[in-house]
Parts: C-alpha cells; sequence; structure tokens
RNA sequence: GGGCGAUUAGCUCAGUUGGUUAGAGUGCUUGCUUGACAUGCAAGAGGUCACUGGUUCGAUUCCAGUAUCGCCCA
C-alpha cells in the first residue's frame, strides 16, 4: 500500500476513467418504463462559433453536479447535449473569413457558402463535444442534438406551419432594427444600447408663406432628407398657432405638414421635432396615425439612396457631415449642442444598427406570453435566485412582437413559397413543384431564414424527437432544471415556456437556475479583445478538471459574478490532493482487504469512541447540509460545507486523533474500530463529493473498492448518494469536542508564542472548572497529548500554577505550561495583558447589557440566560488571568 | 428615465427566521524535513460590517434615504 503516489496524477485518472464511464454507458438513459423516475436537463447548447470558454465550464460544471447528483440519488438522469447553429454569429465569423480571400459571400454563392458554413461546424461541433467531455460532463451523448438536424428542422417547420395556419405568423412592412453590415434585420432583442458623446443638432425650418422658421432639435441631421412632417405636442400653447400650416424642408424645399401628435415632448429640445416615419420607429407610428409618406431614403448598407437627392452615394456618416454644412452654409444651422445619447448596435458585430423600414415576418406574442406569465405566478415555474422572476415577469408582460426573418443564408429557410404566376403565397414543409393555386412551376422560396432563437425556443421538446409522440418525449419531458446566464432570460427562457406552452401540453422545466457571468479578477467581463479570457483547456491541462469544477463553484458566489483569476484554480488542485493524500493514509492502515460492510456502514456502534462518534456525527451534519444545499441550487454552499469538513474535521481532527489508535500494539478491537470509521468516513465523502469532483473520487473509490472485495455497483458514477442517519448527529456532542479543541488550540498558541520549539514536548497542567470537562479531556488524553506536543498532562479541579509557567485562560479552564528557565517574564505579562483586556471588553459590554433593565426585561429569558452565563465565564477568566499576572511579579 | 443587484479583513466572498468574542479562501508575518499531504502543518497580524436616519431592550442582519459601482430595460 505505500505504493500509492504522494500526489494525485490527475491527467491519467481523468483519461481513465471517462473512457470507462463511457465503455460502461453509464450516462445513457433508458426511456423504457424501468421504474426509475427520470430526472432530465437539456444543455443549453453552446454557439457552434467558437470552443468553450470559462462562463461555459460554470454552466456545465453545474449541471453535471446536479444530473450525477440525480442519477446517484435514484433517478434515470437524462442530460442531454448538444450544439446551436447560431445564424448571425456563424455567418458574419465565415464571411470575415471570405474577406480576408478577397471576397465576398454574394460572389460565392448561397450553396458553397452554406456548404462551407457546414465545414466550420463540423469542425466545432467536435471540439465543443471533446471539451464538454475534458470537463468530465456527464452527458447521454447518444442523443446530442444539432438545431440544425433533420429532426429539429422538422420540428421549426411545424411549428411555423401551426403558427402560420393559425394567424399568429405574419408578415408586415413595419421599422426593423437593421444591421448594414451584416445585411439583416436584427430582433429587438438583438441590440444592445450604448450610451455616446454626440450633439444636438438645431435646425430651422421656414414656414410656409411666412418669414419665421421653427427650430427643430436632431440627433440625427442626415435624416432630415427623408423628413415628412414637423410635430408638435397638441399641449404646447407656443406652437398651437402653426398646426395645419406646412413648413418648407430645408435643402430639398419639400414642404412638409405641421401636425401634433401626443407623443412630442414639449420639454426636449425646442418642443418641435422632425418626423421621418421610415427611419425612426416612433416616427412611423406618428406617421401611421397621421397618413404621412414614408420616405426611405439609404441603401441597405446604409449609404444614401436617389431620395437623398444631391447626397447620393454618401455613407450615413459622410452623408451626416455634408448635410450639416450645407445647412450651415445656408443659414439653417441654428446652433450644435453637445448631448448623450444611447445608440443601438448590433450584438454581434457592433455596427450601429439602422432602423428603417423594410418587410419582415413577425410573431405576435401576446397570446403566447399568457401561460408562461401564469406559470411563474403559480409557482409552477421557480427561479433560483427567485429574483429574476421580476426580471421575465416585466419582459413577458410589455411583449412585442417577435421579428423573426433574417436575411442570411446560414439558419432554418422560411417554409413559405412564392407563385411569380398568380402571386399565391403559401406555406409547405416541402420543397414543392408547381403552385398549388395555378399549377405553374415559376415558384421560389422566400429567400430568408428564421432567427436562431426560433429553432432554440423549440429546444427542451423537439430534442426528443417532437412533433412525433416518441418514448423520449413521453419519458423525459417536461424536464426538470435550465441552467443558463440572466442575459437571455428573454431571448431564449421566456421563449422556452411559451413553446412548451403551446406545443408541447405544458412547461418545458420547473426550475431555472441563473448563475452569474464569469469575470477576472477585476471584476471585468472576459473578453477576446481585452485579452482577459481564461482557456478551460489551459485550466485542465495544468490544474485538472475536478479542480477547474470545484474551483468555479467555491468562487461562484449564490447569484453574483463569479471573479476569477488563474491561481483560484490553486485551491481546487490542492483540496484534491489534499483528498488524495488523506485517503492515501487510510487506506494505507487497512491493509489488503476488509470487510464489505466496513465501508457502508458502522460495524460495532458499542465501540465507538467519543471521537469516532464526534466524526460520524459532523459527517451526518454534512451530509444534511449538502443535500439541502443541492435541493435549493444552492452549490456553493454545499461545496464549502464538504470541504470544510474534509479538510478541517476529517484531516485536521479526525485523522490526527486516529494516528495513535492506529499504531501497532494497541487495543486490536479499538484498531478495528477506528479503521472501520474512518474507512465508513471515507467512503462517504468520495460519494458526496463525486458530482463535485467525479474523476479524483472515482480513482480513490474503486481502490477502496477492491479493498472492500469489489461488491456493489462497478463505479461511483451510479453508487447510491448516502443519506442522513439522524440517530448519529449529536449536537451536544459536537459542542464537547469543540471544547476539546479548543484546549489544544490554546496549548499551540502559548507554545507558538513562548517560543516552544515543536521538537520540545512540554508538560500540561490543565486546571478545569467543570467535572465535565475534566471526563472529555481525560478521554482524548492520548490524542490531546500528541496534537499538543505533551510530555506529562495533568488534569484536574484543583490543580496548583506551577512555578515558572506560561499561563493561558480560555472557557472552562486555565492551562500551565511549565518553562522553567524557558519562560520570558515580559512577554508572559504582555500576552497576559492582551487576554485580560479582551475579556475585560467582553465583560463590559456583557455588563452594559445585563444592567438595562429593558433588556433583561424585554429579551427572551433563555437570551438573558446565555448573556449571563457568559458573564459568569467572563469573570472568571478575568480573575483567573489578575491572579496569574500578580504571580508573575514574583518571579 | 424605469427596474434589479452589490457595498463586511489588502483581494474574492460567507454570514436564511435581529442576540456569534463577525468567519472562510487567498495574500502577508513567524515557526516547522511532526510517520497521509511543503499542492502541507502550526501560530499570528489585519474589520468604525459604505454613509445618514428610523424601528427595537438590542441592527452586519429589518425599514427609509444618500453615495459609489454593476447589470437589464426604455
Amino acid at each position: 500500500m505505500t505504493d500509492i503516489p504522494k500526489h494525485y496524477d490527475f491527467k491519467a485518472a481523468e483519461k481513465k476513467w471517462y473512457k470507462f464511464w463511457l465503455d460502461g454507458k453509464y450516462f445513457h438513459a433508458d426511456a423504457a418504463d424501468n421504474g426509475k423516475k427520470p430526472y432530465t436537463i437539456v444543455i443549453p447548447p453552446p454557439n457552434v462559433t467558437d470552443i468553450l470558454h470559462v462562463g461555459h465550464a460554470l454552466n456545465n460544471s453545474l449541471q453535471d453536479i446536479m444530473i450525477r447528483f440525480k442519477r446517484m440519488d435514484g433517478h434515470e438522469a437524462e442530460w442531454l447535449p448538444g450544439v446551436d447553429h447560431a445564424g448571425i454569429a456563424t455567418q458574419v465569423i465565415i464571411e470575415k473569413q471570405l474577406l480576408k480571400e478577397k471576397t465576398t459571400r454574394q460572389e460565392v454563392g448561397r450553396e458553397k457558402f452554406v456548404e462551407r458554413v457546414w465545414k466550420w461546424k463540423d469542425e466545432k461541433f467536435d471540439a465543443i463535444i471533446d471539451q464538454l467531455k475534458q470537463i468530465g460532463c456527464s452527458c447521454d451523448w447518444e442523443r446530442t442534438r444539432f438545431t440544425m438536424d433533420e429532426g429539429l428542422s422538422n420540428a421549426v417547420k411545424e411549428v411555423f406551419i401551426r403558427l402560420f395556419d393559425e394567424k399568429l405568423i405574419y408578415k408586415g412592412n413595419y421599422i426593423t432594427n437593421w444591421c448594414p453590415k451584416d445585411l439583416t434585420s436584427l430582433s429587438d432583442d438583438e441590440v444592445e444600447h450604448n450610451d455616446v458623446d454626440s450633439h444636438l443638432w438645431y435646425i430651422k425650418y421656414k414656414i410656409a408663406g411666412a418669414d419665421n422658421f421653427l427650430t427643430v432639435a436632431t440627433t440625427r441631421p442626415e435624416t432630415m432628407l427623408g423628413d415628412t412632417a414637423l410635430a408638435v405636442s397638441p399641449k404646447d400653447q407656443r406652437y398651437q398657432k402653426y398646426v395645419g400650416q406646412t413648413a418648407i424642408l430645408p435643402l430639398l424645399d419639400r414642404e412638409i405638414p405641421i401636425i401634433a401628435d401626443d407623443y412630442v415632448d414639449p420639454e426636449f429640445g425646442t418642443g418641435v421635432v422632425k418626423v421621418t416615419p421610415a427611419h425612426d420607429p416612433n416616427d412611423f407610428q406618428i406617421g401611421l396615425r397621421h397618413d404621412l409618406e414614408q420616405i426611405n431614403i439609404m441603401n441597405p448598407d446604409a449609404s444614401l439612396n436617389e431620395a437623398a437627392g444631391r447626397f447620393k452615394g454618401l455613407d450615413r456618416y459622410e452623408g451626416r457631415k455634408a448635410v450639416v454644412k450645407e445647412l450651415e452654409k445656408r443659414g439653417h444651422l441654428e446652433k450644435i449642442e453637445k448631448y448623450k445619447l444611447s445608440v443601438g448596435v448590433c450584438y454581434r458585430c457592433g455596427t450601429v444598427v439602422e432602423p428603417c423600414l423594410s418587410e419582415q415576418w413577425y410573431v405576435r406574442m401576446k397570446p403566447l406570453a399568457e401561460p408562461a406569465i401564469e406559470a411563474v405566478k403559480t409557482g409552477k415555474l421557480r427561479f433560483h435566485p427567485e429574483h429574476w422572476e421580476k426580471t421575465y415577469l416585466h419582459w413577458l408582460e410589455n411583449v412585442r412582437d417577435w421579428c423573426i426573418s433574417r436575411q442570411l443564408w446560414w439558419g432554418h429557410r422560411i417554409p413559405i413559397f412564392y407563385c411569380r404566376e398568380c402571386s399565391h403565397t403559401w406555406v409547405s414543409k416541402n420543397t414543392p413543384k408547381s403552385c398549388p393555386e395555378c399549377r405553374s412551376a415559376e415558384i421560389e422560396q422566400d429567400p430568408n431564414v428564421l432567427d436562431t432563437w426560433f429553432s432554440s425556443w423549440l429546444w427542451p421538446f423537439s430534442t426528443f424527437g417532437w412533433p412525433e409522440e416518441t418514448p423520449e418525449l413521453k419519458k423525459f419531458y417536461p424536464t426538470h432544471s435550465l441552467f443558463t446566464a440572466s442575459e437571455i432570460i428573454y431571448l431564449w427562457v421566456a421563449r422556452m415556456v411559451m413553446a412548451g406552452y403551446k406545443f408541447a401540453g405544458g412547461i418545458p422545466f420547473s426550475d431555472v437556475y441563473i448563475h452569474g457571468t464569469v469575470r477576472d479578477s477585476q471584476g471585468r467581463k472576459m473578453s477576446k479583445s481585452l485579452g482577459n479570457g481564461i482557456d478551460p483547456r489551459d485550466i485542465i491541462e495544468e490544474y485538472g478538471a475536478d479542480a477547474l469544477r470545484i474551483s468555479l463553484v467555491l468562487a461562484t458566489p449564490e447569484g453574483q459574478d463569479p471573479c476569477i483569476s488563474v491561481n483560484s484554480f490553486e485551491q481546487g488542485r490542492n483540496f484534491a490532493n489534499k483528498l488524495w493524500n488523506a485517503s492515501r493514509f487510510v487506506m494505507m492502515n487497512l491493509g489488503e482487504t476488509v470487510p464489505p460492510e466496513y465501508l457502508s456502514s458502522i460495524v460495532d456502534r458499542k465501540g465507538l469512541m467519543q471521537t469516532d462518534r464526534w466524526i460520524l456525527s459532523r459527517l451526518n451534519q454534512t451530509t444534511k447540509t449538502l443535500r439541502m444545499s443541492l435541493d435549493a441550487f444552492r452549490f456553493n454552499a454545499g461545496a464549502k460545507s464538504l470541504y470544510d469538513f474534509v479538510w478541517h474535521d476529517f484531516c485536521d481532527w479526525y485523522v490526527e486523533l486516529v494516528k495513535s489508535r492506529l499504531k501497532e500494539g494497541g487495543d486490536p478491537a479499538d484498531r478495528e474500530t477506528s479503521r472501520n470509521v474512518s474507512a465508513h468516513v471515507l467512503n462517504n465523502v468520495l460519494l458526496l463529493l463525486s458530482p463535485y469532483m467525479p474523476f479524483v473520487t472515482e480513482e480513490i473509490w474503486q481502490s477502496l473498492r477492491i479493498i472492500g472485495g469489489a461488491s456493489g455497483t462497478a463505479s461511483i458514477v451510479e453508487a447510491p448518494y448516502p443519506h442522513v442517519d439522524e440517530s448519529l448527529i449529536d449536537a451536544g456532542l459536537e459542542s464537547d469536542m469543540e471544547r476539546v479543541q479548543s484546549v489544544v488550540n490554546a496549548i499551540r498558541a502559548v507554545r507558538a508564542e513562548m517560543n516552544v520549539p515543536p521538537s520540545k514536548r512540554a508538560d500540561v497542567h490543565v486546571r478545569v472548572f467543570s467535572d465535565d470537562l475534566a471526563r472529555d479531556l481525560d478521554h482524548n488524553r492520548e490524542y490531546l497529548t500528541e496534537l499538543g506536543r505533551i510530555d506529562k498532562l495533568i488534569v484536574g479541579k484543583d490543580i496548583k500554577r506551577p512555578n515558572l509557567s506560561a499561563s493561558a485562560v480560555i472557557r472552562d479552564c486555565e492551562i500551565f505550561i511549565p518553562l522553567e528557565r524557558l519562560i520570558d517574564v515580559d512577554k508572559e505579562r504582555q500576552r497576559l495583558q492582551r487576554d485580560l483586556e479582551q475579556v475585560r471588553s467582553q465583560l463590559d459590554k456583557i455588563g452594559r447589557k445585563l444592567g438595562n433593565p429593558e433588556f433583561t426585561g424585554k429579551a427572551a429569558t433563555d437570551v438573558v440566560e446565555r448573556e449571563k452565563k457568559k458573564k459568569d465565564d467572563f469573570q472568571l477568566m478575568a480573575d483567573k488571568l489578575n491572579r496569574s499576572l500578580e504571580q508573575l511579579i514574583g518571579w
């Protein structure tokens, strides 16, 4: 057994056990009814745009913890993996590649372009799957899906057709967010808003047939070329006389009406606004109300078109300069003010979005939103942390129609067909040969594709074969929990809930866990442009997958953003190594084989020592905390309780305490007991920890399993998760043990401060104030002797202070360490005085409290009693410290 | 402009029904080849719990306001 290496070799273990798990098909869930309750998670499919970053590592670690826990806890656990085609983002990447090759997608052609994107997809898809495996994810790989799979594409078409038939999908000519770089429309949710420093231009419009002007303030002077009205507030007394008149549009000399509309804010600028219905969503609405002309002045790439007259051909920003210059020249520019405004940019390429008029497909959202709102209000759908439901509800209650068409080539093509002969428009799942109305073969499919989210919102059921009624769908839908980040609550989560109700007969999941965004050590978001990202592959290479997982979870506070640096992962690596070495110790002492029941149960409860009962109590308390934490999605709290138990209870104390009992020549029965208990605790620790750190726990567990006769399940992956044995939890015992620990701590502190070298054993005299402490210390005599480096330990109620000894007073006892010539009287005095001051300040505080009749009268009696007891304890400590100080004078 | 969240040790954070001598990890200082582990052990320094009020016998904890920072929406 001494051949167990001192350091855990994570590289070998990870490779070995992942293969073992795959070979054993441990991650594949059975769709047939096998009596086990299902527990399902569908992965938020990562974008095929790129390999996974550390945020994905966190997201997937959390899912894996949950699914492994449920699997061990007796569920048929299904974690369905997959990848998203990410329409715009992926197309942008390939277009950038083409640009480098000095060509464009238009030149290459649709078919070749799409082929090329598929090639990219294949490469990244494999890399992503491989990364998930490296992280240790226990996904059901046989059910891996891609959003553009045949099955999922079929679901997309089915949904489009159903919505179209129900008139929930319509085509309309509206103001849409247009990205002039990607040449596509964007949904409102794909536009990000940035504050920028800009200007307000004040432009004078001459009143027709008069000599005076109206001045409007605008943030976009170039759009004046498309103005078709001026508007004022109907409540604004200043301008009522102009309503009904017309103004002359500068530069173009077009006559435009002056109208009154409630939208206008009299406080903004001059109170007069220009109206450009084809280039602003609000102006568009005003235009509809007043039946205004819509003049589109831009080409799709945001250059000015013929409607811009002599400015034709200029880019929108060059156009702005030219327009402003011309206005100034002609005396139409009153002034320019500095102004902060928020501009919309494309979430994929960062280009300023141009709102402009175009014909697009929309989904009516209001009817779909109702059940999704109800789901949260009735508690069928829960968010963790809870407060995210506010964000979710706010969006759904103000939901707007969803623009689903994109002018892209990468994605699901809209299943709409047009007849060139008779203009018939129809929807079809298959590609038709001729028009169903006029039989003409002159037909074409809508060239556009659907928004990526139009496939992702079906993910929880399309992945299981919907619309077919498959056994998988029957068993695994609805799923149970969804793990994601807050920024896609609208884009994805809310829409999945809508789709679930609309198409799959109900809610897609009952719990949504929202985790934070991984940031760097300075709190900045990780991004490529900043170069502050952490590649999970580097971490796995240097620290191991378990270290990556546990470190991330330990660093992720509930409901907040974790801040991570590369050395955050040392904590996890060190913890894995600590566990490794504790196991090494236990196994070295177990011998070649032990009875199997050694691991799973305590064979002889009667033979248990106090320390045994203590560690078993702590173990069960930890199990309880952990189970509660996992049930409540409190992964961080669960990890911490385990970490503390393993390191501080088990390693720092129990392992140290048990050493003397394991030595040759002691009581053989007690030796058996201590071996039994340490093996049992270790086995349970491995099981409890396995969801968090699957590799190292499997590695150790397998060795332990062999020692225990190789019975039970073949892998820790499906070993039963430990249950709490309430009968072993004993709070009184735990506090007794804490008292013994505090005696050891006090002895160590005195020794350290008096510079007694660890190699030198010293006598220790303990004057106890109570019989039960005397009893506990006596029971633990051997351990105290070891842990405190004690030569002779004397415990009693009437111990006298030995001459020339250092001392310390803690609650319930007084400790003396005779040091003869070693003692430094000044140092000792300083120490005692410092302790005394601390005790006195506590005493003051409690004294004031108890002296207050309001407190003693109103506070609960047990609180008052506790304070009184505390006061007595501190008083006793103060007296002892004073005595010690007095005695010092004689030295 | 509206909403949500944060502010506790140098740094990152715990602290879930108001009463703890306010904790952990990391960093720092000191001492240790302690029979599992130096990826370790032991001891120590370090905090007016952002600020101002309120409720209360008692507030890091509850309430209101202020400041700073972050996120989302318009």
